[in-house]
DNA sequence: TTGTATGTTCGATGCCTATCGAACATACTA
DNA sequence: TAGTATGTTCGATAGGCATCGAACATACAA
């Protein structure tokens, strides 16, 4: 039951936090993600893609120091890190509010 | 002679802008941008690539909305497109000044 | 007209990434 | 113990992207 590796804050990159929100997938996660207050489990997240590329989606998130990644029992729960709120202020909250405007004026699923 | 083709704002995607800042020479190139008002000039830009593919990242910035491209004679001046302001409300502004930020240690400052 | 300067485009190369199915690992359950 | 549920990792594939040199296009200058 070995546990994720997260980056330290000072090891959090603009450009990587950027190229991973540059993903409409990933984008749509961290979204979802900020509609809940804390956790979410994997199941509560919709996303179009199987969970093999999920996976991956999931871990190139908690390398860009987006997400925490937490295990308990055979699932995984993920909240949003905000540390990126500490390193680069109004980023990520700027992104978010940005991207609930544009994504409730059309289809959930992007292309 | 022929102009180059810019989006129009209602075409420009979050994800695309995002995607475009995630590449480390494109930020800082619009980093260099910001500095100066109004337009600057091929020859100003400090970047350690070939033309061509500086040529290939002005496209990319160019087709995500976030710069302005006009040619005079046989140079090229660039210059912030300011829709992704209007679009994204302060999107522009956290991540350039992040940019900022992290990039005052290591990046030359333009005269 | 010839030459020069500035970018663009093309072709090729190599790397990275998104995607899937299948196999594996782990933890819970009957 | 055997079975199930949940993710991770592996192998493979396909597409995109960054990069370069070379060829091309355009505009200006001599």
């Amino acid at each position: 039951m070995k546990a994720f590796d997260h980056p330290k804050v000072e090891d959090i990159s603009l450009s990587t936090v950027l190229s991973a929100l540059g993903d409409p997938i990933r984008l749509s996660i961290v979204t979802q993600l900020t509609l809940n207050e804390g956790e979410i489990g994997w199941g509560a997240i919709e996303v179009a893609v199987g969970k093999a590329t999920l996976s991956h989606h999931m871990k190139t998130l908690r390398n860009a120091g987006l997400i925490h990644h937490r295990k308990d029992g055979t699932r995984c729960f993920v909240a949003l890190r905000f540390d990126v709120n500490v390193l680069f202020p109004g980023v990520l909250e700027s992104i978010l509010h940005a991207a609930a405007q544009t994504s409730s004026a059309s289809a959930p699923i992007m292309t």
